[in-house]
DNA sequence: AACCGGAAC
DNA sequence: GGGTTCCGGTT
């Protein structure tokens, strides 16, 4: 429990009382040869560069598109009567989130407004329908998704050796820093090469960096903040330093990128886009909104203490919600120059486990990793309320369809993705009238053909267990979800397990309802053989194993590699097609969606070779 | 397995 | 500001 303190003068707290340049040390690295030549990017990486990029009003962006209006029209997205997007040029109408649809009419009579797609009773994929009521209808939100993982793709494919980190359905952080290295490195030659009259070996500092021409490369967050008072005397003054170091260079690489990639993303999907450009996540989603929309901004180390002390710190990322409150509560303040007075010492005190983390973002500095995961999610929730309250069973297995029918979708449009995929459980909740929610869940059977059917029915065992079948049900609120979501990929063992037996070769799903069994046996059977590895390969891009067939099992090393190398191939076409078909380019041979840290530099064994490593 | 609460958009 | 979605912790 946080209790507030009497208001004792800041500076006579325990801790420091003033703001030193000692707080910003870690802003200005020693950049040395060893730094640039050590090909382990960790997040302590002096010269890491990391970008968020955010599409402009998303929903607005792809209701637009999908109708092809130009993109100066006011534009908002309703749902039921409210907004849940508005278009920029709707915003210079002073239309927003909180108005209602005839508000927003009102303030700009030629709006066009887009209720979002629905799903409908009897039509088994959403629409735009004329006659839209909440009590018959659930909005979609498929066509967002969808869009959403096209940029991710193009994003892949434009970056080919970044990381990325899906955050939302209109947000992705990327890590430049390998694709950025391998840039600085390619213009800077003599980078690589120490010099052989080097003071201090590997830890001489670099030599000087070049001058960097920014004026392409997007909006520079300025050294000052604008309307910041002038300072007191005893700090540093950062506004005379405009030395260059080679991460601003590194940072022009990555605007570079971003930039590229912006309108790579704006070229086939008509998507604007704004960026924020930093050392790392917190910084780069804060500057992202430095300037919006269809902008990118970049934060320089040397901006950062004047762009960070005005901020109110509940701007920034997981400060928006409790804990910020009981930081404002606890020291009266607002923003983050106020709670660089506040030692370390007495915000563990306070706040325990967050104060370091919280410590340091006050100093700019954030740790956290662009981390791509294979399974995007780990469940997957379709809700309904009802103004209008259920009240029979018929009703009931109704809206239970209803939402069944989203997640057969949504799951199986996954699974285009990443094939493996599989909920462990599905749950019901269900709310009867004021009453808080209640829910009832079950494993979910191990099918290849996810069908409404199966889910649905699913449901409706539920809801028996949940809400019976007495006539005069009252619920206001049901959820159907999927939990436990899992690609089969995760642990060795299961692995082994799936594909230990029979002709798994290119439909390892088909025959996976025996996976628990199979798992089971597999490890009360003992180790296998360590030939075994030598007979499968897993796709990179979408995460399936591939195995040979039993009869090929004792072939000779040379005819088993070329036939898993023929198999390999062939799944590769498979994806160019399919690359194709979506509309994408295809991605390069070999690309991987794995971390870059676990990709070969040329290191790795190609094609046959690839399976007669050391084992 | 059921429930709860936090957070973001 | 409310609805939707996701996540992690607790019992």
């Amino acid at each position: 429990m946080i209790q507030s303190s009497p208001s004792k003068p800041i500076s006579a707290r325990k801790g420091k009382g003033k703001i030193t340049n000692h707080d910003y040390d870690d802003l200005r690295p020693t950049i040395t040869y060893r730094h640039i030549l050590s090909q382990n990017l960790g997040v302590r990486d002096p010269l890491r560069v990391i970008a968020l990029c955010d599409s402009d009003a998303f929903y607005a962006a792809c209701e637009r598109v999908r109708l092809g209006l130009d993109p100066s029209a006011p534009l908002v997205v309703q749902q039921w009567e409210s907004l849940i997007a508005v278009s920029y040029p709707a915003r210079k109408y002073g239309i927003s989130r909180m108005d209602k649809v005839k508000d927003a009419k009102k303030k700009c009579p030629n709006l066009v407004a887009v209720h979002v797609a629905t799903y409908k009773e009897g039509e088994k994929e959403p629409g735009y329908w004329e006659d839209i009521d909440t009590r018959t209808h659930k909005v979609s939100l498929d066509l967002y998704r969808r869009e959403s993982s096209k940029i991710i793709n193009i994003m892949k494919q434009s970056v080919p050796s970044g990381e990325i980190e899906k955050a939302s359905t209109d947000e992705a952080f990327l890590d430049l820093s390998r694709p950025v290295r391998e840039r600085l490195l390619e213009r800077y030659p003599y980078l690589a090469k120490l010099p052989d009259d080097a003071p201090e070996g590997a830890d001489s500092p670099l030599p000087p960096p070049p001058p960097i021409d920014w004026s392409q490369l997007g909006e520079l967050v300025p050294l000052t903040a604008q309307g910041e008072e002038s300072k007191p005397q005893d700090e540093i003054s950062y506004e005379n330093d405009h030395l260059t170091s080679w991460h601003d260079v590194a940072l022009s690489i990555g605007a570079e990128l971003v930039a590229k990639l912006r309108e790579e993303i704006f070229r086939q999907l008509g998507y604007t886009m704004s960026a924020g450009i930093a050392r790392n996540k917190f910084l780069a989603k804060l500057c992202a909104s430095y300037k919006k929309p269809n902008s990118q901004s970049i934060l320089r180390n040397n901006a950062i203490p004047s762009y960070l002390r005005p901020m109110p710190f509940q701007k920034i990322r997981f400060l928006g919600g409790k804990l910020g409150d009981a930081l404002a509560k606890e020291y009266d303040v607002s923003t983050v120059g106020d709670l660089l007075t506040v030692s370390l010492d007495e915000m563990q005190n306070k706040f325990g486990e967050n104060a370091v983390w919280v410590y340091e973002l006050l100093r700019g500095i954030d740790a956290s990793e662009v981390k791509e995961r294979t399974a995007l999610f780990k469940s997957m929730l379709a809700s309904k309320n009802l103004p209008k309250p259920i009240t029979t069973l018929d009703d009931g297995q109704h809206w239970i369809r209803v939402l069944a029918a989203e997640l057969a979708l949504r799951l199986n449009d996954a699974r285009e993705e990443v094939p493996t995929l599989w909920p462990k459980t599905i749950v019901l909740h269900a709310r009867k009238g004021y009453e808080t929610s209640r829910s009832k869940q079950a494993a979910f059977p191990f099918t290849k053909d996810v069908s409404v059917d199966v889910i649905a029915s699913a449901g409706n065992k539920l809801w028996k267990e949940l809400v019976g079948d007495a006539t005069n049900v009252n619920v206001t609120n049901v959820q159907l979800a999927f939990t436990g979501i899992e690609t089969t990929e995760t642990g060795q063992q299961s692995i082994d397990a799936f594909f230990k037996t029979k002709d798994v070769q290119r439909q390892p799903l088909k025959r996976s309802r025996d996976y628990n069994e199979e798992l089971s046996r597999s490890e009360s059977d003992g180790r296998e053989k360590k030939e075994r590895s030598w007979t499968s390969f897993v796709c990179d891009r979408c995460q399936i194993r591939f195995a040979l067939r039993d009869d090929q099992l004792d072939w000779s090393d040379d005819e088993r590699a070329r036939a898993l190398a023929t198999l390999q191939q062939e799944h590769q076409d498979f994806h160019f097609a399919r690359d194709l078909e979506n509309g994408s380019l295809p991605q390069k041979t070999g690309s991987s969606s794995r971390p870059a840290s676990k990709r070969g530099r040329g290191a790795e064994p190609r094609g046959i070779a690839k399976f007669f490593g050391k084992k």
